[in-house]
DNA sequence: CAGTGACG
DNA sequence: TAGG
């Protein structure tokens, strides 16, 4: 009596993008239930919170940080910072399944010596989305970015080194995980309105784990 | 400094 | 209406 006879796990698969860039399809999938547990912990500790932009709007995804450093934006700029600007504490400490996944995913893209130092969480609701913009507050360019889709599918755009080029349509959905680094680790990219959806381990919500080397 | 957003 |  065999566990596969029951569980119907997908087996991963490979998409090239771009020069340096790859989709690891369904690659997080069998341990979506896992990262998803860590994700509550974290942001138990670090809340998910809006941030606002230097402009003074805010962003409709919800985000949170974990590991070294973490992304932060306020009225002041955008920047990796050390600690929460909400408790001025340490943020979290990166989980390791989450930490081990990143791994897995940069070496499977072709990056075997990723040692990520920050994890983004994002967390989008129907109606949120992500203009076009550029990973750039980073140090070390010459790590790649590892984002992790789980829960509701959205369309991300992957685009060239400059915002005026036209993107390409990228259906994302649970599971995938995106790799670019070395050409096209300064590609503009971003995510298309999030729809309604109800996922069974997410409900209507999409979660989006984005590693980095920022220090 | 700020286009990771808002507007027509 | 939603995305370019």
């Amino acid at each position: 009596m065999t566990a596969d006879l029951f569980d119907d796990v997908e087996q991963p698969w490979v998409e090239p993008l771009e020069d340096g860039a790859q989709v690891l399809r369904r690659f997080a999938s069998a341990r979506a239930p896992a990262l998803l547990d860590a994700i509550i912990r974290v942001t138990e500790q670090a809340p998910l919170r809006q941030m606002k932009t230097p402009g003074g709007h805010t962003m409709s995804a919800a985000m949170a940080c974990c590991g070294t450093w973490g992304w932060v934006t306020d009225r002041k700029g955008y920047r990796y910072q050390q600690t929460d600007p909400l408790t001025d504490k340490r943020w979290p400490g990166m989980p390791e399944i989450l930490r081990a996944l990143a791994r897995e995913a940069a070496e499977q893209a072709g990056y075997p010596d990723f040692e990520p130092d920050a994890c983004l969480i994002n967390r989008y609701l129907p109606g949120a989305k992500m203009a076009l913009h550029q990973d750039k507050d980073e140090t070390d360019f010459s790590q790649p970015i590892v984002s992790v889709s789980l829960g509701s599918p959205i369309v991300f755009q992957f685009g060239g080194d400059r915002r005026s080029d036209r993107p390409r349509k990228v259906p994302l959905e649970h599971g995938d995980v995106v790799v670019w680094g070395g050409p096209s680790r300064l590609r503009y990219h971003g995510v298309l309105t999030l729809k309604p959806f109800d996922h069974p381990l997410t409900g209507a919500c999409r979660y989006n784990l984005t590693f980095r080397r920022a220090g």
